[in-house]
DNA sequence: TGATTTTTGTACCGACTGGTATATTAATTT
DNA sequence: AAATTAATATACCAGTCGGTACAAAAATCA
């Protein structure tokens, strides 16, 4: 209904908000994937016509790309900041416990757009599929380099291998949003980030 | 070519192997998905049109349960063996090993069908997804069962909770089919397979 | 050989795919 | 008020989707 506007234009208002609209799409190419999820999809959630979101958001994969840059800065919240703790464990720990609360909350798609979004998909998703790839490659990266930077500082030993620390950190929270899909509770995740935790490497 | 009937029917014999051809439909599915997989690109890579693959497999729902029946019997021949090591830590190792060898071999598609086959998918493939998930529960049910076994036992810790660490071990399996997607190599798999087995409870 | 049975290739089905042309509507600018 | 700008709704586009009708072809049975 309101045209939220940082500065007024000429020419007709907007009649949608497109920060909504862009959750609303979201919310669908996180439960059915960029191949099962249709244009007709899309524009019965955002509650647009076809032509204003191809005048808003360019085509179904640049509307797809700008899903998951929302993805990472609201209801994925969790990543960035759990980055900045001050130990190792403290930044694995925020992001196991992150991860089992966020998966499998009921106010949202189970696990993460990221990783199913395009797992395995057509050739039409090749694009998408390769900038999801990049991001949980540049996630992983992320962490290798606080592992790093926490041997430099002493609170994970010298003789861990932060290379494969990260992988293996990578791929328990990435088995999370599997998990999450299959049905798994927060709390069930939870108990799996604990044993994990349980082994963390500390000195 | 040669059509290896078990006994002779009546009637024009069929001009393809159906065992070869449901092969290639496999393939198909774990790269694409269901929902990226196309008609075409089925009859296309199984050597077949569509009257054959209707009349000899039903429906593309149907070609995709039974070549995931093919999946769990030879590309994924690992799990089952596996199970009847004689110790929990044995089954992890062969487990986790086994999947980091056949997750990322060049020889398919990358990562595992079951996972990734229909993650996110359409109302269409929602009973194939659903499918989907039961493999993956009963395959984590198989792994709860063999650690009780593994605690009368005795060379699992009495203190274990079994169901975690099944739950845990299917965390990691999954999350390795979600790393071989984004390019990991076997030798890296190897490396994750070889942390989390550091952590093993044994007695 | 003729009848029967099954698979094959072709051609087609309605429905839906992602995407757009066009005209109308609603705002600002002059 | 007239002109300009941009978003709306409708109707449409070629191409593809999963699935099938139909007739020719190739085998066995009688």
């Amino acid at each position: 209904m309101s045209a939220v506007g940082s500065s007024s234009h000429v020419g007709r208002p907007r009649a949608f908000d497109m920060d909504t609209a862009l959750e609303k799409a979201l919310e669908v190419f996180w439960r059915k994937g960029y191949d099962g999820t249709s244009l007709s999809d899309l524009t019965e959630a955002m509650g647009i016509n076809k032509p204003s979101l191809y005048a808003a958001f360019g085509n179904k994969e640049q509307l797809f790309l700008k899903a998951i840059e929302k993805y990472e800065s609201r209801p994925c919240a969790f990543f960035m900041p759990a980055l900045e703790k001050p130990t190792a464990y403290e930044v694995a720990e925020h992001m196991l416990y992150g991860a089992a609360a966020n998966m499998a909350t009921k106010d949202q798609p189970q696990g993460c757009v990221v990783i199913q979004g395009a797992l395995s998909c057509s050739e039409a998703a090749a694009v998408v599929k390769e900038a999801l790839i990049n991001r949980r490659l540049e996630g992983q990266q992320k962490l290798l380099e606080r592992f790093e930077r926490a041997k430099t500082e002493g609170d994970l030993p010298a003789s861990v291998d932060a290379e494969t620390l990260a992988q293996y950190l990578g791929t328990v929270l990435q088995g999370m949003a599997i998990q999450a899909n299959n049905g798994a509770t927060s709390e069930q995740l939870r108990r799996v980030a604990e044993m994990t935790l349980l082994a963390f490497p500390r000195v």
